[in-house]
RNA sequence: GCCGGGAUGGCGGAAUCGGUAGACGCACUCGACUCAAAAUCGAGCGGUUAGCAGCCAUGGGGGUUCGAGUCCCCCUCCCGGCACCA
């Protein structure tokens, strides 16, 4: 279809489309103004700059264009900016590679990105663009930065925390995945060291609670967040030790079962254990606490994981029944989560069932379990037994008067507990945000001053001074830290740490707001303009660490009095990847199996040495005959630069177009669902905008000399029909694209299309068809801007955008026929055409009248029958 | 194990206030146009049937209902997340 000679009225997108996308700069298309109406906040998660962008890229981007025009289109105020996610290791990775800097190699890589944004027809209001490495961005990540720790929010404190040994730097939580970093895969160490934490767990109680303000946010995405935070209900009390003045104190969700607790357990790093422990036990206690050190994350998080243990030889006493129990210690009890220490309730509790029975520890069950039961520990509800002043009492009021029973006896009370943890923001990395805090020997510490704002990232001449080394690289840079301390003036020294780069993704929907703001992250009252986000689109990989931050920074900076709004993102979207055909790599087949004869990619995919050819086939794989014979085995996978299966932006919008592109990715799938790119989507996409371009081109004179000016109430036929059916289209249409169903919406048009032909085949160009095809190129502009911008110049002097969306006309949608549907006992036995105003007894003869239902009714008595005004009549029958 | 989401033609998927299952597209088949091909246009396209009628059909089993892809119960499988959090 290339090779073909361009035509004058011949579907051109290379032609067409730059002039366009020149257009929509020269009139400020989506150049985001703040107003009285309403608005509309569209926000696409911003990317880290990578250079070349390819379609699995695009597919947010495109959704996010789609939506901001159509608001547009609507008359709201359309804010849809975007920016760059700059800081962070890829830059400094890339740096040592090639000898560039992070930062040239950056600017380097968003300049490419949005040369392919660009060619996509995505418009953009670059006037609020947002590049997270600049001092004028990075600056603001100081500042809320001090204004937390002026609320006690940001704290130093000296822990175990998770080391990457690749990256050389701590990491916090929510980047150790399986116990290994979130970007590297190593194995995280545990190293003590003292590090700048946010105090997330403040807000702990909000952004659980909040989650059921946002209903429109995907439940997996709130369920995920919910878990994280992991909020518990139960009771802090505690145990004396015998013998000791010091109490063993624990958290139970289930203090109900206090008088079952036959033994403790404290965590390995628990501070009693090396003053309880016995001398007997010493060197047992000690060996175990040094191997439990050794241990990484991963081994401690094994599935097959055996309860191991030690007693300390020290006894606690229960102080619901003063019975004397053994302490142990077991890597089982998490030395970060509670208070590190938990009474054990084997009756009560699998895994302390586990460790008594290994151990040969008493079990004393205080639930009775229903009869019959055959199981081990009972976790369910079931009157109390062996529980003295408990005893009969079901769960829930159990707890309630053992509480009770332990405030007024002054061993402990109720508490909440929650998995979240603070959130260790310190980085032993060069590009990123320097942390502006002044070490002082005299003061301490001390705040960099606001004034002096922004403690600027120097810029290091030697590439060999970023490779991390175990400390901050800025640590060997005396012109950086050495500094006057503000406060006594006498020398001290800087922070050399900087910031995790997921502080500059926590606000930067808000700066876009502003984004050019010198005295403040943003004007409060711009942001309250804007704020929320209406909807914010990206993927699902973000549902913890980035949204939950986002909305962590959105409650402190609204507690500060910078905004209204307590909930960042009002709706929020997960898009499904985009795959491409993948060559994994050549095979051979004998016996109907499949062997691999290469293994890098194979394994990448998490594919099997071996596999049945029937297999393979149900997965969705082919196997592919290349040039040279050899066999190759294909499959759809996610479309990413390592696999080298990414259809580039560049050479597809300059070979094919991009509105073609466009509709290929808003149709394939659902959004939410992956989609895999094929050359016969695209083919799809490309037969239906020539469809389109061939049913305005064909009549473009007799269109532009037919007005369309009508009576829509004194159409009839096909006119009336036609009519009808545009307006269905437009709410069908505009209903989809605010649920983002952008591939029914697509349907729909393409539904529309057929109906559009089939007049024309029939009738002339008239008003009625003249204001469809109208309407169409405005149902049409979102998805495919270009070509609806062109045709619609050939009959207007202004841009599609600019004309508002129409209004749908109710009345028209209201038909005067229907096909009312004719069902025997529920099964559909015939169907006829009947006016909408026919009585229920019209319809009840017409009914009789369908041969085939009067065959169904011979000889059978009606029992009854069930009338759906404007849809079917069923006969009920017996006999 | 727990939590969230799924299972509909050869394929992507429509249809969920219970009311014609398979919109729209892809692939495929036949026909028209053409010297020919591509493009385009027309017809067909769940199974069974020569075709109609009929019957079967939305992962499996049961139920509610005049009527179930849709609601309820049980089960299987798939995807995603969490996983010794007391």
């Amino acid at each position: 279809m290339t090779l073909e000679k361009p035509m004058p009225d011949k579907y051109n997108p290379h032609e067409l489309e730059p002039k366009w996308q020149k257009y929509w700069q020269e009139i400020g298309l989506l150049r985001a103004a703040e107003g009285s109406g309403k608005k509309s906040y569209i926000l696409v998660m911003f990317p880290y700059p990578s250079g070349d962008l390819h379609m699995g890229h695009l597919k947010n981007y495109t959704m996010g264009d789609v939506l901001a025009r159509f608001r547009t289109q609507q008359g709201y105020s359309v804010l849809h900016p975007f920016g760059w996610d700059a800081f962070g290791l890829p830059a400094e990775n890339a740096a040592l590679k090639f000898g560039v800097s992070p930062a040239d190699w950056t600017f380097g890589n968003i300049q490419q990105s949005k040369e392919s944004l660009a060619l996509m027809g995505i418009q953009y209001d670059w006037s609020r663009e947002v590049t997270t490495c600049t001092p004028e961005y990075y600056k603001w990540n100081q500042w809320i930065f001090l204004k937390m720790y002026e609320r006690g929010l940001a704290y130093r404190k000296k822990s175990y925390v998770n080391w990457d040994p690749v990256e050389q730097s701590v990491l916090a939580n929510e980047q150790v995945i399986d116990g290994r970093g979130w970007r590297s895969g190593a194995l995280v160490e545990k190293r003590e060291l003292e590090q700048w934490y946010l105090k997330i767990t403040d807000y702990a109680e909000r952004l659980l609670q909040d989650l059921d303000k946002l209903p429109r946010w995907p439940e997996k995405v709130k369920a995920m967040q919910r878990a994280w935070i992991g909020k518990s209900t139960g009771a802090e009390f505690d145990f004396p030790v015998k013998g000791h003045e010091a109490k063993i104190r624990v958290f139970s969700t289930r203090p109900d079962t206090i008088f079952g607790a036959t033994f403790m357990v404290l965590a390995p790093e628990h501070e009693l254990v090396p003053t309880i422990t016995t001398p007997e036990q010493k060197e047992a206690v000690e060996a175990y606490v040094a191997a439990a050190r050794m241990k990484s994350e991963v081994e401690r998080q094994r599935e097959d994981r055996e309860k191991t243990g030690v007693f300390t030889g020290a006894y606690a006493i229960n102080p619901a029944n003063g019975k004397e129990i053994p302490v142990w210690i077991a890597d089982y009890v998490l030395a970060g989560y509670g208070t590190g220490a938990i009474m054990a309730v084997p009756g009560q509790d699998g895994r302390d069932w586990e460790f008594a029975e290994r151990f040969g520890l008493e079990i004393v069950r205080t639930v009775e379990p229903p009869a019959g039961w055959q199981g081990q520990a009972y976790t369910e509800d079931g009157p109390a037994i062996n529980s003295g002043f408990l005893d009969g009492l079901y769960v829930e009021e159990a707890k309630k008067k053992v509480i009770a029973w332990m405030e007024e006896k002054g061993i402990g009370q109720g508490k909440v507990n929650y998995r979240l943890r603070d959130w260790l923001i310190s980085r032993q990395r060069y590009w990123g945000t320097p942390i502006p805090m002044i070490h002082c020997e005299a003061c301490g510490i001390v705040p960099v001053p606001y004034e002096e704002l922004p403690v600027v990232l120097p810029t290091l001449k030697d590439v060999e001074d970023i490779r991390p080394k175990g400390k901050s690289p800025l640590a060997a840079h005396p012109e950086f830290y050495e500094v006057d301390c503000p406060r006594c003036g006498r020398a001290a020294r800087r922070d050399t740490d900087t910031m995790d780069t997921f502080i500059d993704s926590s606000w930067y929907f808000l700066r876009y707001t502003d984004a050019q703001n010198q005295q403040l992250p943003f004007d409060p009252q711009r942001a309250n303009f804007w704020m929320p986000v209406d909807q914010y689109i990206g993927g699902v990989e973000h549902a913890i660490l980035h949204l939950l931050y986002s909305r962590f920074f959105t409650k402190f900076l609204h507690d500060i009095g910078m905004l209204e709004a307590e909930e960042p993102f009002e709706g929020l979207f997960t898009q499904g990847m985009v795959q491409g055909w993948t060559d994994v790599g050549p095979v051979e087949v004998k016996d109907d199996q499949i062997r691999f004869l290469t293994p890098e990619r194979r394994a990448k995919l998490d594919l099997p040495e071996t596999l049945s050819v029937e297999e393979a086939k149900k997965s969705g794989a082919e196997l592919r005959t290349h040039e040279d014979g050899s066999l190759h085995f294909w499959k759809p996978a996610t479309m990413s630069k390592s696999l080298g299966n990414g259809v580039m932006v560049g050479p597809f919008v300059r070979e094919q177009g991009a509105d073609i592109a466009r509709i290929t990715i808003l149709f394939a799938a659902p959004p939410e669902n992956e989609m895999i790119w094929t050359e016969e989507g695209v083919q799809g996409a490309w037969r239906y905008l020539n469809r389109v371009w061939r049913r305005v081109a064909e009549d473009r004179a007799e269109l532009e000399r037919t007005s369309d000016r009508f009576e829509s109430t004194a159409l009839e036929g096909a006119d009336k029909t036609l009519y009808q059916k545009l307006h269905q289209t437009l709410k069908k249409v505009g209903e989809d694209i605010e649920a983002l169903r952008f591939n029914t919406a697509v349907a729909a048009l393409m539904e529309f299309l057929n109906a559009l032909y089939d007049y024309r085949k029939e009738n002339g160009v008239s008003p009625v068809y003249r204001s469809a095809i109208r309407h169409y190129l405005q149902m049409l502009a979102p998805f495919a801007p270009h070509i609806a911008e062109e045709l619609w110049h050939w009959f207007h002097d202004s841009s599609v955008f600019e004309a508002r969306w129409p209004a749908v006309d109710e009345e028209a949608l209201v038909a005067d026929a229907f096909e009312l549907v004719v069902q025997v006992s529920g099964k559909v036995r015939g169907k006829a055409t009947v006016p909408a105003q026919a009585s229920e007894d019209e319809i009840r003869r017409i009914a009789r009248e369908i041969p085939n239902v009067q065959a169904h009714l011979e000889g059978k008595q009606v029992v009854k029958e069930i009338y759906v005004p404007g849809k079917l009549l069923n006969i009920v029958v017996k006999g």
